[in-house]
RNA sequence: GGCCCGUUGGUCAAGCGGUUAAGACACCGCCCUUUCACGGCGGUAACACGGGUUCGAGUCCCGUACGGGUCACCA
């Protein structure tokens, strides 16, 4: 037995990465390049009826897109492979016969519908919902009568009464089961494949796997796969079992969340950088020691300790991903923040995809205009909205403003030195307010505020010159008619 | 309902028997900017409750409450 560390991430392809997903890879990669271990990626398709197209290779391309690489595994090879459990099917063949031949094992002939009857009575008397071992001790002669009905059966692995199974949880210590708690579960379904408890327990033995981190939910699992290694004499990996990620509401991530953004794809999608994922995905239920948050991939392997994973449950906070991308999108160039914007005006038809020499520079200057509050790369759009939209509405906010007694004058004011110029630049726009300012006696707020809320409908907004030059002078002054007009 | 896990500000969280109970996001205020954004500074705000143990409990133990997970021939 050797001490390296080798880790797994066990997706099943019955979808795409999500955010819960993510975290249980990345805690996962985390560990094993700290301790300089291996990453293996197994694929737990035995579920064929839930596979989707794609949902595989989607998931791994996404998980290589937030910079989570694997050593081994699905796409990679490696020594211990197969690497898809539907490809392993003869290896759980080996290892049910021997349970069978030893009795640790049976079949089990019952069908779906009595299956569920014993269940039912059982609840009706109050008990929980066991399986009751009818088919535990079934003659050769009654076997081969089920079979002459056409029957299929399940195998059942025999769970040892009066015994606790008790580990070490790497997160939360000491956890325990009562086996009575089990009833005989099923180690192989009716169709020939294996079910997840004792497939996963088959792999992870043979692949030599030494640490299964895993989502909190799967705790009560936990006791099911000891029992198939205590079936074979084999020693159980360390278990660590990390807490959910929850939603608003306090309830597990679920696919079917329309609150929160669940899949990694959609992140990508809206412009968020896989650096910065990386790095908030990690926060969640893991903390550093230090008030530093930010980290880079190779600071977080360093630094990652598998001591300060916490036990209690983390809500996922969008605004929090929100600022914190800011963070990484502030490191950026512009040609990078170019790449990330672009593509989503010209996507919601702000721009054209052609766009001539004139335009570019346009748009160039628009996105330059909100560059230090960007989130992420769709957020563009929103943002820049008062450029687009051919008629403005003034909330209360607004209202308030220009209801104040200055704003005819400084307008009217700013209008007039704004039709005598003649180039309609930033940097003749700037110096009419200093004009204004001089002519009404009107300065800061009082100021800027009726114009920058008359021309461009917000009392937050972009850098107020360069705004007014990119709405041009027929919008800025229309506006300011317009608003004028009201006024009186 | 049984079993399992959890409970520090709105959220993420530090804390590992003695602290003025960190820090971050969000929110609010001030400063910078003649406005806005960025940035800087500051503020509001928390140990679920009840019993123990202890000279001393956010920290240890036991209950209660609340929250979550799980009870498949899904993974």
């Amino acid at each position: 037995m050797t001490n390296e560390v080798r880790v797994r991430y066990a997706p099943s392809p019955t979808g795409y990465l999500h955010i819960g997903n993510a975290r249980t890879a990345l805690f996962n990669y985390l560990y094993a390049k700290h301790n300089n271990g291996t990453f293996v990626i197994r694929i737990e398709d035995t579920d064929a009826k839930r596979n989707v197209e794609g949902g595989e290779q989607s998931q791994l391309d996404y998980l290589q897109w937030l910079g989570i690489e694997w050593d081994e595994g699905a796409g990679r090879g490696g020594d211990y492979g197969p690497y898809h459990q539907m490809q392993r099917l003869h290896i759980y063949e080996e290892y049910v016969e021997e349970l069978l031949e030893k009795d640790l094992a049976y079949k089990c002939y019952m069908t779906a519908e009595e299956l569920e009857e014993e269940r039912e009575a059982q609840r009706a008397r109050g008990e929980v919902p066991k399986y009751s071992g009818a088919h535990s001790n079934l003659t050769k002669e009654e076997q081969e009568q089920f079979e002459a009905e056409g029957r299929e059966p399940s195998i059942r692995l025999r769970v040892p009464q009066n015994k606790t199974y008790a580990f070490t949880d790497i997160v939360r210590g000491d956890i325990s089961f009562d086996a009575s708690d089990f009833g005989d579960w099923v180690i192989v379904k009716k169709n020939g494949t294996p079910t997840y408890n004792f497939a996963v327990a088959i792999d992870d033995y043979l692949m030599k796997i030494s640490h299964v981190l895993r989502g909190e939910e799967h705790i009560s699992n936990t006791p099911k796969q000891m029992m198939v290694y205590e079936a074979f004499g084999w020693t159980t990996p360390q278990f660590g079992h990390m807490t959910l990620i929850l939603n608003e509401e306090r309830k597990k991530l679920s696919k079917r969340d329309n609150h929160i953004l669940q899949f990694i794809s959609q992140y990508h999608e809206r412009g968020y950088l896989p650096e910065s994922l990386f790095n908030f995905i990690t926060l969640l239920g893991w903390s550093p020691v230090g008030e530093e948050e930010l980290f880079t991939k190779a600071e977080l392997i360093d630094i990652f300790d598998q001591d300060r994973l916490s036990t209690s449950p983390a809500v996922f906070d969008p605004a929090k991903l929100k600022w914190m991308n800011n963070q990484y999108i502030k490191e950026l160039t512009f040609e990078e923040i170019l790449d990330m914007t672009v593509p989503h005006l010209e996507k919601a038809g702000r721009i054209s995809e052609n766009r001539s020499e004139e335009e570019q520079k346009w748009t160039e200057e628009l996105i330059r205009l909100y560059q230090p509050q960007l989130n992420y790369g769709a957020e563009i759009v929103d943002l820049t909205e008062l450029f687009f939209k051919e008629t403005i509405e003034y909330d209360d906010e607004a209202m308030e403003v220009l209801n104040g007694e200055q704003v005819p004058e400084v307008l009217e004011a700013f209008k007039r030195n704004l039709d005598q110029l003649e180039e309609f630049t930033p940097e003749n726009i700037k110096p009419q307010m200093k004009a204004v300012q001089k002519e009404t006696g009107h300065k800061g707020k009082k100021l800027f505020m009726p114009i920058r809320v008359a021309t461009t409908g917000q009392t937050h907004g972009p850098e107020l010159p360069n705004a007014i030059h990119l709405l041009g002078y027929d919008v800025v002054s229309a506006r300011l008619q317009n608003v004028l007009d009201k006024l009186k």
